[in-house]
DNA sequence: TTCATACTTCGACCGTAAGCGAAGCATTGG
DNA sequence: CCAATGCTTCGCTTACGGTCGAAGTATGAA
């Protein structure tokens, strides 16, 4: 009837409370198992598992068998990019759930957007190496400049093996509770998963929110100084 | 019982086929009347009706009484920005609606995005104004230069009075065809306007299609070189 | 005033989908 | 082999929401 791509099939599907729990939930970035969604999403393993092969079927999240297990993940950066827009859109209506616990100034500060550093640090991260030159932004598309490549190699991360996967090194992503860009890509994700490899930061329990250790704080301050 | 803002309550909004059409409608930049919305929607003016109020309440769509005509529009820039995101999205997922009628290709060339050019040609325009130093993009955040500025008051745009409205002057709205940049913000509406001023271009009836003319087509040319 | 148009509200109908209990497959562990 | 765990499928109920006909309110035209 109309042209254009069908916008309200995915729409449905992230329209459902529970489902969108569920997504929520996956937007931390680790897989999790179907059992585990269901109690996120508060609902009983029968319902999590009907909603779960929907968002198979819509292509939002991708399954993988582990023994008795099967965990689930979202199917890649597009969807994390869409719920954060999505996020965006409905804090700036103030559509925030009721409960905006104690965790809300953590989860501002630094949390975990799919799989990349979100939230003040991670702009701040974007920011300093921008600054600095080390990433350089055409359009919406972001690289690193050759002086990136060696900073970053110094902090211990192997770009050919990052170079081989088909996901983009760089990209920017939009924040919700800050509104500007982070870090994304798979450069930001060999980021994050430094932090954690060094001990500089570990993630919450089943939570988005990261938590830096005084030491790693310290640490990421003098890899990423504010100019 | 989870923390964040409530992505599911917009997305259901979204979710449904017939309002998914009329905030698609809405696209087209231009307010419409409840009856012509609920024509493209393909429902009576009753169940539109019911679904322009929800749009309302929700914060989506804006209504202006004029005589006994309700006008509307969507809210804002954001709306049109969670679209385009959504339908890139569903794009990428081959989620097209069964007739992509011949319109598609023309579609693909410039159409309007909300209030601004979008398609290969808002691309263009956005690329030579990059490419010229005209406008310059850090992180998100697009301004224009001092170069830009005399472009465009030469092209007979006002920046003073573009300046004192709220909205941004400049921002970069995502394709869903492309997948590249182009021109939104106050600077893109006033440069499609312009077009449809000088006669460059006319909107096709109901449609988000924009025709240029073959003189129009030329200026565009001369005013937008690619590099 | 009367009629027509534009739109909303009301009420009723109906379809779809969310939800759960119970049972059925897998996989692991004893 | 049997029990336990993890998850799915089936069948059923329930309820929410989309849909439209009919009637009601506003605005404009004759």
């Amino acid at each position: 009837m109309k042209e254009g791509p069908d916008i309200s099939q995915i729409a449905a599907l992230i329209g459902d409370p529970a489902r969108a729990n569920i997504l929520t939930a996956l937007m931390a970035g680790q897989a999790l198992t179907a059992t585990e969604l269901a109690l996120q999403a508060g609902v009983t393993p029968q319902t999590a598992s009907s909603h779960l092969s929907k968002l198979q079927l819509g292509g939002l999240v991708l399954m993988r068998k582990q023994g008795r297990h099967r965990y689930f993940s979202l199917s890649g950066d597009d969807v994390g990019a869409v719920l954060e827009n999505l996020m965006q859109f409905a804090a700036s209506r103030g559509l925030t759930r009721v409960r905006t616990g104690p965790k809300d100034p953590a989860l501002r500060a630094a949390r975990v957007c799919y799989n990349h550093l979100a939230g003040d640090m991670g702009v701040t991260m974007f920011d300093s190496l921008a600054a600095r030159k080390l990433i350089g932004i055409d359009e919406d598309a972001v690289r690193l400049t050759e002086q990136g490549r060696i900073f970053v190699s110094d902090l211990g991360i192997e770009l050919d093996s990052l170079e081989k996967i088909k996901r983009p090194l760089c990209r920017s992503c939009l924040d919700w509770s800050v509104r500007r860009s982070h870090l994304a890509g798979t450069l930001g994700t060999a980021l994050l998963d430094m932090f954690y490899a060094n001990n500089w930061a570990k993630r919450e329990q089943e939570l988005r929110v990261v938590t830096f250790s005084r030491n790693g704080r310290e640490r990421f301050n003098v890899a990423f100084p504010v100019s």
